[in-house]
DNA sequence: GTGAAAGCGCTAACAC
DNA sequence: GTGTTAGCGCTTTCAC
C-alpha cells in the first residue's frame, strides 16, 4: 500500500505538505504543488478513507435508508437511490447503504463513525425512527414528509400540489366526475404521507372547483383490473381517471381505453408516475411526472448544505408539472 | 463520543480487555466480560469505524457497483441489491453503494481501502472492470456471467437451463410452435450474457425436443404490444409463448389471454420474472421464477467465503425451477 | 487471564 | 510557504 509518507518522498517534500496539497487548505507554491501532484498520480495514491476519518473526524460518507421492501414503487425508489448517489459523488461524498430499516440501522451507522450524516427514505408519520435522529447528533434529512413536529429536514415531491394540478388538468378537459385511482390499501392504510397528501390535494380541488371527486385504494396486483372495472361498473357517470398506482396504472389505461373506444365515451387517464414510466404506458396522453430523481439529488444537496454551513432548511417540496402531449379540450 | 478507552476505564480493564471482549480473540474469564459488557452497554460505545479500520486493515464494508441505469429490469435489480445488502449484513459487513459503473469507481473504492471486497452487477463480455478487478488486490465477485476467460468468480441465475425447462414446459403443453418475448433490443445488441444464455438454451432445447423456436427482442415500453401483435400476426401458427421481459409482460399476457378467449386458441404464456412480478400479473398461470433476492445473497455469501477462508470458487449458478398453477396438459 | 505500548495513515495545530 | 509532531481510536504483538 502506498501511504501519504511514501509521496511526501518521492516529491521531496513532507507529509504535512502533501496532505495540504490534497485539502488545498493552506497555500503551496506552484511548483512544490506540481513535485506533489506528480508523485501523487505516479504512484497512485489514494488516501486511506479510514485513517483519514480518524484524523479528520469526518467520513465523507451519508447513511442512506432505502425501503427494499415490496409494496413501495420500485421504479420512484431505484431513481431516488439514483439520484441520491450520484448527487453525493459530486459533493464528494459516497453512499452506505442501511440494511435494516429501523432505528437500530440508523443508530449503528452514526455512533460507529460510519456516515457524516444520514438520509432517511419512506418515513411515516410518528416514525420512530424521527426521534432518534433528533437524539444522534447527525445531520439527517427525510426524503418524505410526516406530519407531526418536524425536528427533521424534509425534502419531497409536493403531493398535494398534485393532487390540484390533476383536478385542474381533468376539468379542464371538460370532466366533472373525477376518481382517484391510487396507492395500494396497504399504503393507504399506513397512513403513509405521500398517499394522504395527494388524497388532501385531490379532494380539496373538487371541491374547490365544484366537481365530484372520489378516492380508490387499489392493489398493485392483479386484482388492479377488477379494482377498476368496478369503481367504472358501480358509478358509470365518472369520465376523468387520476391514477397513482405503478402496478395498476397500464391495466387501467389499457381497460379504459378500451371502454372509451368500445363505448365511445370521452374518458381521460392522467397518471402521476415518472415520466419514464409514463412513457412506456400505451395510450396515455398525459401524466404529471413524479421527479424521482430530483428528489434524490435535492436531499442529497440539502444534506450537503447542511454539512458544509451548518445550515438547517427546513421543508422543501419540489413542485408538480404537466407532461406529455397537451391534448387541448 | 465514547472511546475504547471510557469503556475500559469503567470496567475497570484495559483498553486490550476490552478489545478482546469484543473480538474474542483471546480467553477471558466470564467475571471481566461481564463487567466489560455491561460497562459496553451503560456507556452505549461502538468502535470507531475508521480507527478500526486503520489498525486492523479491513473495514467490514463490501462495495456494490450496480447498475442504476434505466433499460435494466427495476425489480430483478432491486431484488438482487435487496438479497446483498441483507446477506452482507447477516455476515457483519456493510454495503457501500457505487455511485458510476465504470472501472474508476471500482478503483476509487478499493484503493482508498474503503472496502474490503467488491460485488460487481451487470458485467459484459470483455468489460474493462474485468481486468480492473484483477488487478485490484480486493477479492470480487460478478453477479451475472460474462463470457471469456473467467478470472473472476461470477454468481448467477441459470437463463441457459431457463431456456430448457422453458421449452420443456411449453412441449408438455402440447406446444410445437414456440416463440421467446426477449430482452429489449439494446440488451440484446450489447450481448448481454443472460439473455445470450437464454436464447442459447431456448433454441437448443426446441430443436432437441424437435419444435419450433423464434426468438423476438421486445422493447419494453409502448411498443410492446405493437411487437406482440406483429408476431402473432406474421406467425400465426405459434401457441407456445415464453416471455422475458419486465415491460411487456403484463401487455403480452393480456394480448394474448384475449387472442385466445376471442379466437378461442389454445395459447400459453410462460414468463421468466421474479416470483412477485409474475403473480402481479393478471392471467398468467405459470412462469419460471427469476430468484433475485436469492442471486444477490448466494454472491454475498461467495464473497465473504473468499473473505474468511481465502477459497477462490469459481461459478456458481443458480437452477431455475416452475412456480405458479401447474396447468396438466 | 490480563496489561502496556507500538503502530495503523492521516489531519491539523504549532512551529519557523 | 513548508516542516515537525501530537494525536485520532483502535488492534495486536509482546510481556507477565
Amino acid at each position: 500500500m502506498v501511504t501519504i509518507a511514501d509521496v511526501a518522498q518521492a516529491a521531496g517534500v513532507s507529509i504535512s505538505t502533501v496532505s495540504y496539497v490534497m485539502s488545498g487548505k493552506r497555500a503551496i507554491s506552484q511548483e512544490t504543488r506540481t513535485r506533489v501532484e506528480k508523485a501523487i498520480d505516479s504512484l497512485g495514491f489514494s488516501p486511506h478513507a479510514g485513517a483519514r476519518s480518524l484524523a479528520s473526524r469526518s467520513t465523507n460518507v451519508i447513511g442512506l435508508q432505502a425501503p427494499l421492501r415490496t409494496g413501495v414503487d420500485v421504479h420512484v425508489v431505484m431513481q431516488i437511490v439514483t439520484g441520491v448517489v450520484t448527487q453525493a459523488r459530486k459533493h464528494g461524498y459516497d453512499i452506505l447503504l442501511l440494511a435494516s430499516d429501523d432505528a437500530k440501522a440508523l443508530q449503528r451507522a452514526a455512533k460507529g463513525s460510519m456516515v457524516d450524516a444520514l438520509l432517511v427514505m419512506d418515513v411515516e408519520s410518528d416514525d420512530p425512527r424521527i426521534e432518534t435522529l433528533s437524539g444522534l447528533g447527525h445531520p439527517s434529512v427525510l426524503i418524505g414528509l410526516p406530519e407531526g413536529r418536524r425536528a427533521i429536514p424534509c425534502v419531497d415531491f409536493d403531493f398535494e400540489a398534485a393532487g390540484w394540478l390533476a383536478v385542474d388538468r381533468l376539468v379542464a378537459l371538460g370532466h366533472r366526475r373525477l376518481a382517484l385511482i391510487g396507492s395500494p390499501p396497504e399504503v393507504m392504510t399506513r397512513h403513509t404521507s405521500y398517499a394522504d397528501r395527494l388524497v388532501r390535494g385531490f379532494l380539496a380541488a373538487c371541491e374547490a372547483s365544484g366537481v365530484t371527486g372520489s378516492v380508490h385504494a387499489c392493489p398493485s396486483t392483479t386484482e388492479a383490473v377488477a379494482t377498476v372495472d368496478a369503481v367504472m361498473t358501480e358509478n358509470p357517470d365518472i369520465t376523468g381517471f387520476f391514477v397513482h398506482n405503478e402496478g395498476a396504472l397500464p391495466h387501467v389505461a389499457a381497460t379504459i381505453g378500451r371502454s372509451a373506444r368500445q363505448r365511445g365515451d370521452d374518458l381521460a387517464v392522467l397518471a402521476l408516475c415518472p415520466d419514464d414510466v409514463a412513457r412506456s404506458v400505451p395510450g396515455l396522453a398525459d401524466s404529471i411526472a413524479v421527479p424521482a430523481e430530483g428528489i434524490g439529488a435535492a436531499a442529497t444537496d440539502m444534506i450537503c448544505e447542511i454539512l458544509a454551513n451548518g445550515s438547517q432548511p427546513a421543508v422543501r417540496l419540489l413542485p408538480p408539472a404537466l407532461t406529455g402531449t397537451p391534448t387541448a379540450p
